[in-house]
DNA sequence: TTGAGATACTTCTACGCCGCAAGTAACTCG
DNA sequence: CGAGTTACTTGCGGCGTAGAAGTATCTCAA
């Protein structure tokens, strides 16, 4: 498995763009390569050659495809060169998965947060989660996702739940403490990077990411590309009102989607009406089972998560709307009630809209922040993420 | 004025690329041209000379920035050198404007449609208009744009107004009605690529349209790309409710955006308030001289529009939403509403949208249609729009 | 079995288009 | 009037592309 002497970093642009493809949409014979880079057959067979020789990418199979002619050979980056560790933080505890190039994880560990969330704390903590994470591996690079902002993928400009005030440069610290490239991400952006590469959008050039959990999160991919901006990530979906006759969020919105759907909103919803505290797993079941407290308030969630998907297709056209999240079992336990939110918002003339849904626990969280890593080892040879 | 031998349809991918990025930015000096398109210094000299030579681009003014150094030398695309017609259909009318590559209106001309929109009437009726709104000067191309779709820029596959069934080459019948080359596009969509060249989101990267009037029209432009689909442009933002209390649509639909903004239905509001009937515009009138009944309506849809731009800023992250269409009036109107509906429903810590309100008749339909007709010529030399 | 047809891939060449570096032009400021 | 600054030009080396011609390997039918 030796990587030879031509490594990612040295790549010249197009062959970066060839090994890139490859990587999200591979295995690909020569000549679909062509047919999705625009290029010629004669211009693919170049740009693989420096890829093959160096190991990157190697013919996978014999790539029956039934039809008459000569055979495709099939080509696929050789995921298992590089290791990639991505941690997502919280506001007290870490959790890091091991991953190879294509963000299949390997191994995992999570922790609580040493000290007082001090940036150098947190340092130290990510630092140590990388560290036994990785267990001995040599790795690419490292990411780091988080509920807040980061600017250039390098510093954190804000981290309401660290409670840090100002600028952290916590990529050039992490870079420091673990001698490995490191990048910073907003979680949900993350995610949503991962879900359009590796996920359950992947080929997608244009989809919607929903996390449900603790809070809303929203991401957003059009034009094969993440939309970015300020606001991205630190939820403006969350307070969308989805049902006038909702209870109320914290900031006094009636049937916002935070209000409607997030774990703790829907948990004291079946507390007060069965006069018991349940958690939110414990909510789910007795939905299953038939609770009329429970079924009603799930149900109520369901169809606001219904009309969500909606607004978010209707307003951004995307095909498909992903949903994931620790709290994601809502819309699997209650589907016909997301259909019927659906149906309700969305022109029945129009073309469907299709959900999907994805399980999400902390460590897709923090695959997404391997998938940062991932992007921007790939994408730049180093540096922060440029695109996609 | 000779272009030369020369013209755009010879140029280059990346003499072309030059030139498009004049034509929606200019005038420019090289030096931002060279850092607009990423080039070096030298690449820009190289690819404006062929431009120069043809006619197709010359240097404008002085150019003073007042700093140190060399001053520049600002050039830009010679606009006057084509001719282009736009052309909106009703179901019943042709709306017609003379533009030069700019899209500037240069002369106009509208009229009934002959017949009963049979496709050959029709066509008949569009090369009717354009030989009047042309005349006598030879055209570069031609655009129609029409409430319904069109594949490829040249098939209409669906025009409810027209009441065609089938696919009509609408593209081809106008082409061969006028022999110059003929591209349709989507009302909506073509309003929004002419917003995004050369109107009020000129240099946009990302930005919505909403229009106001009969109906509800809405466009999107994420990536400085115009965001499309089989349901771009066909109204389903029309139906996304906006006020749980209001009037219903046709549908069935309570508060939903056309039954709160279409301007039949403020008509209709009034007119049941106050037990007599008045125009749109005399009902926008009323309000503003403080009549209760118009004044509640008309703040009424403003709120709602306000909600309306918050829900698309918050789920498409645009930092600007477009106001548009005859009924845009109701937006200067009532300016307040629109704010408070705004901030309703948007995070007062996220970036503030700003709402452009730009004035729109059936010229600027009819303009939107030849910009259509423009991006297809500049973009490709011939055959329809690729990007952008 | 064999040849025709089809598709995949390779090799070679011409050229578009790039960055870089060195040189020139035209201004401001002291 | 010269130094400094910015804009632009010119020439060179080289990357990366399409296109054409050729090779490889299959299916299918006679």
């Amino acid at each position: 498995m030796s990587n030879g002497s031509t490594g990612w970093p040295s790549l010249t642009p197009a062959t970066r763009a060839a090994a890139v493809e490859l990587l999200r949409h591979g295995p690909l014979p020569r000549s679909a390569l062509a047919r999705r880079l625009g290029l010629s057959a004669g211009s693919v067979t170049r740009l693989v050659a420096p890829l093959l020789a160096g190991g990157l990418v190697a013919p996978v199979g014999p790539g029956r495809d039934g039809g008459v002619g000569r055979p495709t050979t099939p080509l696929d980056v050789v995921a298992t060169g590089h290791r990639f560790v991505g941690v997502k933080l919280t506001g007290s505890h870490g959790y890091a998965v091991l991953t190879d190039l294509r963000s299949t994880v390997l191994s995992r560990v999570d922790g609580p947060l040493p000290g007082d969330r001090s940036p150098s704390d947190v340092v130290a903590g990510v630092a140590d989660l990388v560290a036994a994470c990785a267990g001995g591996a040599a790795l690419t690079g490292v990411g780091v996702s988080l509920g807040g902002r980061a600017a250039d993928h390098r510093v954190v400009t804000a981290a309401p739940y660290l409670g840090w005030s100002g600028d952290v440069d916590l990529g050039a610290l992490v870079t420091a403490a673990t001698g490995v490239p490191a990048v910073v991400d907003n979680d949900v952006l993350a995610l949503t990077r991962a879900t359009h590469w590796f996920g359950a959008a992947r080929g997608g050039d244009r989809f919607a990411l929903v996390t449900v959990g603790v809070g809303i999160g929203y991401g957003l991919v059009v034009h094969d590309r993440l939309v970015d901006s300020d606001d991205a990530g630190v939820g403006l979906v969350a307070h969308l009102r989805l049902d006038p006759l909702g209870p109320l969020c914290a900031r006094g919105h009636r049937g916002c989607a935070e209000a409607m759907l997030a774990s703790g909103k829907i948990r004291d919803a079946v507390a007060v009406g069965r006069g018991r505290v349940s958690s939110y797993d414990e909510c789910l079941d007795l939905a299953v089972a038939g609770d009329p407290v429970a079924a009603r308030v799930v149900g109520d969630a369901g169809r606001a998560l219904g009309r969500l998907v909606a607004m978010i297709a209707n307003l951004t056209m995307v095909p498909v709307v992903v949903l994931s999240g620790d709290g994601v079992r809502l819309a699997s336990v209650a589907p016909e009630a997301v259909a019927e939110g659906l149906a309700a918002e969305r022109d029945p003339a129009a073309d469907p809209v299709a959900v999907e849904i994805h399980p999400g626990g902390f460590d897709e969280w923090a695959r997404g922040a391997a998938v940062t890593a991932i992007q921007s080892f790939t994408l730049s040879g180093d540096g922060p993420v440029a695109r996609h």
